[in-house]
DNA sequence: AGTTTGTTAAACCAAACGGTTGACTATCGC
DNA sequence: GCGATAGTCAACCGTTTGGTTTAACAAACT
């Protein structure tokens, strides 16, 4: 129907939202945002363990979030935002129930005499 | 820092993406996004036991994704996009890293001297 | 009343998660 | 070389997950 084009990169879909399903993770990757760090600059502000962080970082990675170069004993880690546009993508389809007040509208439309007094927020 | 109005909704946008984070989840959205259907409607295509959809249900529910009307003995869902705004503003920020070839920029701007000889891609 | 229908609840299972520790490898500086 | 540093890996622990089954419940149909 309106399966554009997610087809089978539903994996991917589910490694990056289970990425970024964890506030760490989040917190990992907005960091990241700002420049390259190292797994011990990413984990320092989490206390947390350093192989706590490198399995995070792994995920991460699993996902196609980050991306590592290691240089000497350090691994630089850097952001790599293009599973996020999909994400992004997959998203922007629903823009429309919110973006618009089509939300009571396409409730009406497909019950168009059901009337629930529920509190809308 | 940005911030903007990501602070304490932390664990909204963790059950959101969490809850995004599987393709039978994700499935159950797109179908409640053509319209409200009963647990039985959502259940019958996923191969899956009533109990085992009803799970996915209140998982999307806890997500605030899903608003339920018990009508009655069927209990009615219906999509609640609201929190997908939320998540879709979260990625939002990071659009510029993609949408731009800002990704190469920033780099320089923030490593003016750094040069690894890796392949990006 | 009894039965069927739509759904939850509880008990259970295997797998995965987030986190730790301890052992290990590799690199840097001395 | 030595020791400290940066990091991984494997094992473990407690909790959660996705899924099942069985039982229970409420509403509808007879």
């Amino acid at each position: 129907m309106f399966n554009h084009m997610v087809e089978q990169q539903t994996a991917r879909l589910d490694a990056v939202f289970h990425a970024l399903a964890d506030p760490t993770r989040r917190a990992i990757l907005q960091r990241l945002a700002k420049g390259e760090s190292s797994i011990g600059e990413l984990a320092a502000p989490f206390r947390m363990t350093f192989a706590g962080a490198s399995k995070h970082i792994k995920a991460l990675e699993r996902a196609g979030l980050v991306r590592r170069t290691v240089k000497g004993r350090t691994h630089v880690c850097r952001l790599d935002p293009k599973p996020l546009a999909n994400a992004h993508e997959w998203l922007r389809y629903y823009e429309q129930f919110w973006s618009a007040r089509l939300d009571l509208l396409q409730r009406l439309l497909t019950e168009p005499d059901q009337d629930e007094g529920e509190s809308d927020e």
